[in-house]
DNA sequence: TATTAAGCGAGACGGTACGTCTCGTCTTAGA
DNA sequence: TCTAAGACGAGACGTACCGTCTCGCTTAATA
């Protein structure tokens, strides 16, 4: 009836202040509970019990499922810029390395995790389109080299024109075709060639 | 002990055949239940409450929380085809009406529901899948019938550059900006003319 | 779609331990639906819906309905043994107190529940089966005592000889035959005296 | 959607008629219900499956549960009389006879199940009551044939001395000590001889 | 150096929902 | 008119999580 005393080796407070050691201990249960039982699995409860944490220290650090999952994906290494000195190419390269790695790691099951929890949580909601933005903004890189190198129309603004290319890999992810190859080839052509017949 | 017997206004059964009236009322339920409480207050149970039916009514006709999801979107009205006489206008009508569509409707709400129960619910991310398929086919008609006006290059194929449209159809919804007057236009413009310098 | 917290008079947990509060309102809440509905009203369900408490509480503590039933029935008071100086008095005494007891209190509704249950769940099976030995062990004692004075033959043992005694307690129980004053008397008098002619 | 035809070798109506085969298969089925799954297992609905008979022909003919349980019951075949010549032989062996009927065909099962539906249910109950009484009755035959040989007391009423009989045959049912070889013999000499000390 | 304050694990708590089972009623289609 | 079939509203089953609360311990910062 009496709580029993924790294991010897077990984590502790270490004083008033936060344990990076449990910390990181969640956000490691976390992301392997997403990458073998993917978001349908995914609980706080089952959280705390592979990390061996209480569930009240990870409502203290993260208020919501939500927020606990955009920590993890956070946490997730991300793709460098390819630079194949051709537009097309580096859009391509680009793509390929994105999905190539929500396919091959935790990353994609983990980002489509913070996706369905934004349909239902505000707050999720608010952070997706907040990161929506920044990826739009980063993505430009790829446009803005292209402008540098009078590849690209004067007229296209990059963020716009990389909304295209985000759109077109959450849909990939989110239709589950990460495995498609040849398919981002001929589709870029069309988004960098456009669709007008020229005069 | 006795269970209750119904009170006399009730539903019940026509005999050993799916009584249409029970349908109905649980798809309105499921329905209006979406548009008040969004996915997150979406249950089945609720539904049954809310439809005066039996859980196990519902689980018989529809096995799983994506199945109702999906009957209930089909069951929205679906867009018109826009047709301006010009393919630009064509797509940014057409964009613009789903996106109003989703506003104001709860087929939005709906969707985002779907989408979302597609990331836990194998059954429904195969729907998704093929749902998006065929939503590309749809919107390819816009395309193919700007090839017929030889508006749009001879190599372009309809569904291919289709599927760029619902891709950004289905990032706006669920980032949220379903709501961005003026957006549409100046992002239309860069699909339509590419992003290539021309010579 | 978020849990509405308790209202704030609640009981709430009082940490990693039982809460006596909580045991006691749902053994009560048990008590009492049993008393008003009989065993055929009884469930878990309105056990906690009656008790305010969640019914995973109860499956944690009572792991079940048989468990949580033969609770409620140790709860109840028992009998004293009476002690008139002569055997046959003290059976007669014994048997219609206990036969008041089950039909002016809830306690011969729960046994029944017991009894009940035990026939169809063999944890309650096991149960019963002990509660009967124990049953014959302390009844036994009004037999010793007719041993102890010389009113009973050298050769009765006195828990064989309680046995024939809870067996007609139960029976009268089960077949609703409580209220049958001056049946005690004459029953009684022929275990007490025997079947046989006397020399 | 629409109903299949049903199997070729189906039992239909016989016209505007009891159908006599229907009866039997349903009293088979549930009978061999109880016996292979208790009464923990048996419900109208299984019955029905198991003598493919609709559930409404069930309810016409037997209202409820307990109904049909009595009406198993009733098919199951009695025991014989004993007669040794000499009552206290008798007495064991009937009840010896009767808790091996128990113990070796589903009889047991069937009466424990009775009991513990007429602990729910009112008509049960009365039922069982009933049933009770005429077992003391034709076991009171027993008493009366000691009476007739002046093995037993003058003033011994038949069906009352059964009453401890039929008593004691239901607790060992009931507590499941129908296999207690030697029990029988010891008890029963405590009824025959009663308690009380001779002078 | 002693006290306080926060963090920590554990786990109980009132709840909601899950998906399944059975209840007893009802209607149909077919013989 | 009776049958097999099975749909129906109702509601209980036992389990999984939710997010909150309290406990007893541990430790760093403060007094």
């Amino acid at each position: 009836m009496m709580p029993e005393p924790p294991p010897p080796n077990a984590r502790r407070s270490i004083g008033a202040q936060r344990n990076p050691a449990s910390a990181e201990a969640i956000l490691s249960a976390a992301e392997a509970l997403l990458s073998e039982e993917g978001y349908g699995g995914f609980s706080i409860e089952k959280v705390a019990r592979r990390a061996r944490a209480g569930k009240p220290t990870i409502y203290k650090w993260w208020p919501s499922k939500a927020a606990l999952l955009l920590d993890v994906y956070q946490r997730q290494k991300s793709i460098e810029m390819p630079d194949t000195g051709r537009l097309e190419d580096d859009i391509i390269q680009f793509i390929d390395a994105i999905l190539t790695h929500w396919r091959e790691t935790p990353a994609g099951t983990i980002f489509r995790s913070v996706v369905a929890e934004a349909q239902s949580d505000e707050t999720a909601g608010a952070a997706l389109s907040d990161f929506a933005t920044e990826r739009e903004a980063d993505t430009g890189f790829l446009i803005w080299r292209g402008l540098e190198r009078r590849e690209v129309r004067d007229d296209i603004r990059p963020a716009e024109a990389a909304r295209w290319i985000v759109a077109y890999l959450w849909y990939r992810l989110l239709t589950g075709q990460l495995a498609a190859p040849g398919m981002t080839r001929a589709d870029v052509r069309i988004l960098v060639g456009g669709l007008e017949r020229r005069p």
